[in-house]
DNA sequence: GCTATACTTTAAAGTAATCTTAAAGTAGCA
DNA sequence: TGCTACTTTAAGATTACTTTAAAGTATAGC
């Protein structure tokens, strides 16, 4: 799961990507309203946390603005005023859930997971291609020989090339999505993964396999026989 | 058991909170509708006791969206007008019980004991999956090699997981269950009592495991041979 | 009200899974 | 043939979980 984080006050950005991180969200922090929106408008999150207060557009005008191109990616809304007519305004611009500041940390936890469960309780649980199934639950990579754990960073590649099978995923879009901008791991990484998951997909005797396409990406497809 | 209560007078709720609490409720207290439903969604109690009229959103709304959801929990509603209309709504609504303020605490605790009994007078005494049972009058846990007296956090723990076998309980809603929101216990608790558990597994000669899923939680499973 | 007992929590040290990097090997293509 | 892009392996660093011990709290019986 990826968010998008919008908060000005640099001590408590930190603090909050370290809880997120720890609960195994991988987080971009921006700082003010305007990156928020340009970050926000990519669509690469599963879900956004905006301060209202911010530098140069405020969380709500974020929010409006992302709505109106479209963007229905669900919001969760920070404010340190405990005013109502700010809450009203909020909910009605499209925001699914707002908490005044200050908040139990367990508590923000509990209002994402609730918002990202609303949006993505219809995506299915399990994930079906040829004969293997990924569990979006368990992480489990099921097939006709056997079941593999997959670990966090193995589980997302593998969901992105299930959700687009057939479809061509650029190395750079696996870094961005997975890792996010600010990562500086190396690009090799996803290289490995690749391999590690080639590996557990033939240990579980899937008939599905990762191809690569030489200077673009990788694509998960039945095999030929 | 796990109460939630949601009462807009601060001293009306501190005296209820304090009286519930010396009754061996855990209670989380809430002031407005719109808490109450956030925290009532999370499906975290045994029972609600919901002020009809509060900031935000009025009892009887919090419990429509809340049964709209498919909570069921029991919920008691308190009324200070006397009004039959409001009863009457409240109960169509699905509450299970009402009080008109001022009432007696007695009565109040006579109340509560009387809805979660209701409620958990259907679901059996005894859980058992693969060769261990567990008791939900006596704590104890039998195998086939012996039984192990737990304690009520062991208890609440290898329940949840009983009623959710197979399923995954994240670390996280294992503290909101059991320790509530607003407890400060550090999260290796979680994992000094399934430690216990699995201690106490094995001394019953169980043929059921709990398996940690790294960075998501706990499930337990029936062993594979 | 004291003491023994059981239960809960914290802290710390040990273990294992996962992630990252580096480096050596292989394949496609000019 | 040689360059580049990918593949694989292995080692190290990091993080998450497991276990143990000990300190703190509550409770029951005297």
């Amino acid at each position: 799961m990826r968010l998008l984080l919008a908060e000005d006050e640099k001590e408590m950005s930190n603090a909050l990507v370290a809880v997120l991180k720890h609960s195994n969200y991988s987080v971009d922090a921006v700082y003010d309203g305007l990156d928020a929106y340009n970050y926000g408008i990519s669509e690469n999150y599963d879900g956004m946390i905006l301060d209202i207060m911010m530098p140069k557009m405020d969380g709500i005008e974020v929010l409006k603005k992302l709505r109106e191109k479209g963007i229905n990616t669900p919001v969760l809304l920070l404010t340190a005023k405990s005013q109502v007519s700010d809450r009203i305004e909020g909910l009605d611009s499209g925001a699914d859930d707002y908490l005044t500041k200050p908040f139990a940390m367990g508590e923000l936890l509990a209002r994402i997971r609730a918002m990202t469960r609303r949006k993505t309780e219809f995506s299915p649980n399990d994930l079906t291609i040829g004969n293997i199934t990924l569990s979006r639950e368990t992480f489990d990579l099921k097939g006709p020989s056997g079941t593999q754990r997959l670990g966090s960073k193995e589980f997302q590649m593998l969901e992105m090339m299930m959700v687009n099978k057939n479809t061509l995923i650029s190395t750079e879009r696996f870094m961005e999505r997975i890792w996010g901008y600010d990562s500086d791991a190396e690009i090799n990484v996803v290289w490995v993964f690749i391999s590690y998951l080639r590996k557990k997909l033939v240990s579980v005797g899937a008939d599905v396999e990762i191809k690569a396409a030489r200077g673009v990406g990788y694509t998960l497809a039945e095999k030929q026989k």
